[in-house]
DNA sequence: GTCGATCGACTGGTCCGACCACTTGACCAG
DNA sequence: CTGGTCAAGTGGTCGGACCAGTCGATCGAC
């Protein structure tokens, strides 16, 4: 048998997930009061500090929006949450499914990677092109093992993020790592041609390092193009 | 005179936000321990409790990570952390200027908001056509009023992000908007340009209806790029 | 001396019960 | 109708206690 770690989850981190899952899911509308913090704490069978925390966090990822004196308010996720949330999407929104969240990501890594690779092509400075050039380098000494393949592909691309200068695409791409593996693990199987594709990744470190700006955006393009065609069918 | 709010910040938001700053300033340096709770606690003068519900918030957001009985750690943000801290790098990163980092928001914006104008006009239902469409109209309704523009201008192209049925996308949106309002005021007058071409936002509205993807591509692009080449001139 | 178990100091996690600060709405006087 | 008062309810803070892990120093067996 597989030895995983024993589950052990604070308190304060069971209610959190209760409610996520409870405002996600539709169960509490936005709008909605969410009950008193006192009864939310008689509810759970937990002190009030540990509902605190919880709430606290909701609020910290705008689920939620608290006021002193009034009541603590649901937010419309749809409006206000921010990408961190995206993982925990999955099993609790509404019918969102797996897939089409993992198409979303894919989607919009698509577009963030190759403006990205663009940026980077055009102002990186002289140390981040040779990490760049070094990680591309790595990556073709791997060989078939797509664990491996997937690590140093994100290991590559945050070099080129980094290189790009642009910190909204770096925290983005830090969110897009994070939700892809908390979620299904990007089925490893629909990024092979990707993964695999090892002369297109020496090609596109070799235009970021030339300075060649638009033909970084379509190489990385179609790198990152391909896993998004490649888990369609549906649609 | 004018009258604003009166600041008015809860302690714990105080710690917060001191740690947070302390953290995105290098001060506390990625693998740094944070002071112990009780500590905290008592060269900040408040109770405890505040201290851990602002720890939580800063785990919340992935600046450190707690584990029970060990320290807390400090992470590395350029690593860890989401878009949801992008806006409070402002004052207190490195020496991240105001100016790049809304430089940074407006090209994300543009690479997203161009790609979801494609997807929109690619698969969105009926009905989000015809809320584009109305938006669009209503846009083209309100004349030269900067202000107004601006807030019907976040409105269309919410229409037109949940148009592309891409929740990644929608929730970046989320937090671009949320940090454009949080930070300087994302100077109207750079955006003077797109937000007074009416025309050119009906065209674009007209496309996403026709469903004519690689043209609402390019129109969005050549919208929302007006903003950055507008800001531009150091880079 | 090396290895391993033990133990104690320290850190985060939870709980209790109390009080403060604020909002809200009902009520009442003008 | 207006404005003020008041009580109830809600979030915010406090302190002090104890539980539950981690880590390193200590000490015994080999």
């Amino acid at each position: 048998m597989t030895y995983r770690p024993v589950r052990r989850e604070s308190v304060s981190g069971q209610v959190f997930a209760a409610l996520r899952d409870a405002i996600l899911s539709g169960e509490l509308a936005p709008g909605d009061p969410l009950p008193a913090e006192r009864e939310l704490a008689a509810r759970f069978g937990v002190n009030r500090q540990a509902v605190r925390e919880a709430v606290g966090r909701l609020a910290q990822v705008r689920l939620v929006r608290v006021s002193q004196g009034g009541n603590t308010r649901v937010e419309d996720w749809r409006r206000t949450a921010g990408l961190d949330i995206a993982a925990q999407l999955a099993g609790s929104a509404d019918r969102l499914a797996v897939a089409t969240l993992t198409r979303d990501m894919l989607e919009m890594r698509a577009a963030v990677g190759s403006d990205a690779a663009r940026l980077c092509a055009e102002r990186a400075d002289e140390p981040a092109r040779a990490t760049v050039r070094a990680l591309a380098e790595d990556y073709a000494r791997i060989g078939a093992d797509l664990d491996a393949l997937a690590a140093a592909n994100v290991e590559l691309w945050r070099a080129i993020v980094l290189g790009s200068r642009n910190v909204a695409y770096l925290l983005s791409f830090n969110s897009l790592v994070a939700h892809a593996l908390a979620i299904a693990p990007v089925p490893p199987q629909q990024r092979t041609a990707e993964l695999l594709d090892v002369p297109g990744h020496l090609r596109l470190a070799r235009l970021v390092e030339a300075g060649d700006a638009p033909g970084a955006y379509d190489q990385a393009g179609a790198l990152l193009g391909r896993s998004i065609t490649a888990l369609d069918g549906r649609s």
